[in-house]
RNA sequence: GUGGGGGUAGCUCAGUUGGUUAGAGCUCCAGGUUGUGGCCCUGGUGGCCGCGGGUUCAAGUCCCGUCCCUCACC
């Protein structure tokens, strides 16, 4: 296998490795400041983390944030995008940012979509026009909006999905992989933007075809690789299943990128697997139905028993919400959907996932990481399941 | 005072020519949510059908009385 190189000359560097398990700490070089390793990534969809100001992000720890290039070419389009000067500026950010590059959400999102080895047409669930979505244009999307971590357009596959659709998926990733690269290695934006590029492993969670998807993607790879295609409705234990073979396929040097996950215990094992970046709409979308995560596991401020209760959502944490406001105040903010309640919940939560990241790589440091998950694990999960 | 309309779940209301154990939406109570629209999904609690008589095998439904709300007119 050949490693064909990209014109960016940022890394992944692994610093430390967890006796026992495949975990390890690294940290990622880009253009806007270095990212520690293992890490989680909040959702800014729309170029924003729903409820929460850069500020608010930075003090709750955020080093990377995700933005969607669908949703922002949907709306506010590209030309608002150049016009602000990239996403970056737009929004007021200037740390680093990973771009979806829209390939997941033409097939989660789109009611009406074609798709061809070219690219997909879909109907925008916007106001029903229709466009044009290709590798190459993802790319120079991507460039617009300034993305310090480009992923490849890629076609994901449903968790139902039988062999030989995921098998196509696999054959088109590959194609499209090729020519999301193929676009950038001639562009002159990208090798002066500092960017990094990922490709993205699919395959569902078929051993021969997520190793053949890796296999025909990771020529491509440079710093990191993501994988993608999980957590879309298979068997949970399907999907670690899948990132242990991942754990074997994958080379041990480059950063790997886990799309889409997920619950805090989740995550921990995903780290015991070797994963090392994660995004998730959990800490956000929950936070805005009331769901709280803490070390004990999470909960829900709506329930009654709230009502009168005069202590913070967690004792240990130290952000603002939790140093500031009663359970019952802020059970009493969702039932009237006060929307600071909204914003509390959301910062309560991203703060949660930041600083379970953070534990992740001062065990993994210490080499304690491997008992301490197992007793942090049961923790979250003693009220669930 | 006279005439009309109406009293059914916490709220807004559906309930066929009388026919099984009276329903819905919202609320309330509790689950779910994995490359994001605060959406959404799934369960559950909750009714002396205003009250009292009557007709009938059978009344939320028909009849009589009564109380309350509401509109119109004196």
């Amino acid at each position: 296998m050949q490693t064909v190189s990209l014109v960016s000359d940022l890394s992944f560097s692994r610093l430390s490795e967890d006796s026992g398990t495949s975990a390890r700490t690294g940290l990622l070089n880009t253009g806007r400041g270095d990212i520690d390793t293992p890490t989680f990534m909040p959702i800014g969809t729309y170029g924003a983390v729903k409820t929460l100001s850069p500020r608010e992000l930075k003090e709750a720890g955020a080093d990377v944030i995700l933005g969607n290039t669908y949703h922002l070419y949907i709306r506010p389009g590209m030309e608002i995008i150049r016009a602000a000067n990239g996403l970056h500026k737009f929004m007021a950010w200037d740390r680093p940012i990973l771009t979806d590059s829209g390939g997941f959400q033409v097939f989660s999102l789109a009611k009406l979509r074609k798709i061809s080895d070219e690219g997909v047409t879909f109907t925008s669930t916007l106001d029903g026009s229709e466009h044009f979505l290709t590798p190459e244009r993802s790319m120079e999307m991507q460039l617009e909006l300034g993305s310090d971590i480009i992923m490849a357009f890629d076609e994901c596959a449903g968790g139902g999905a039988d062999n030989e659709t995921v098998h196509k998926a696999v054959l088109r990733t590959a194609a499209w992989t090729e020519r999301c690269h193929h676009f950038l290695k001639a562009s002159d934006a990208f090798s002066s933007s500092c960017a990094h590029f990922f490709p993205i492993v699919q395959g569902g969670t078929d051993k021969a075809l997520r190793k053949e998807s890796a296999e025909t993607v990771l020529p491509f790879a440079r710093s990191g690789i993501a994988i993608g295609g999980l957590a879309v409705g298979e068997e949970k234990e399907a999907m670690f299943e899948t990132i242990e073979l991942m754990d074997s396929v994958l080379p041990s040097e480059k950063l790997r990128y886990l799309m889409g996950v997920g619950k805090p215990e989740d995550i921990i094992r995903a780290v015991s697997l070797g994963v090392d970046l994660f995004d998730c709409v959990l800490p956000t979308r929950n936070a805005r139905n009331g769901q709280f995560f803490t070390r004990d596991g999470r909960l829900n401020i709506l329930n009654s028993r709230f009502s009168n209760d005069m202590t913070p959502i967690s004792e240990s944490c130290d952000c603002y919400c939790c140093k500031t406001f009663t359970r019952s105040y802020l059970r009493h903010l969702f039932k009237l959907n006060e929307m600071l309640g909204l914003r509390f919940a959301s910062l309560h939560n991203v703060t949660f996932y930041i600083d379970l990241m953070r534990q992740i790589r001062q065990k993994i440091g210490d080499g304690t990481f491997a008992s301490w998950s197992k007793e942090t694990i049961t923790a979250l999960v003693s009220s669930h399941d």
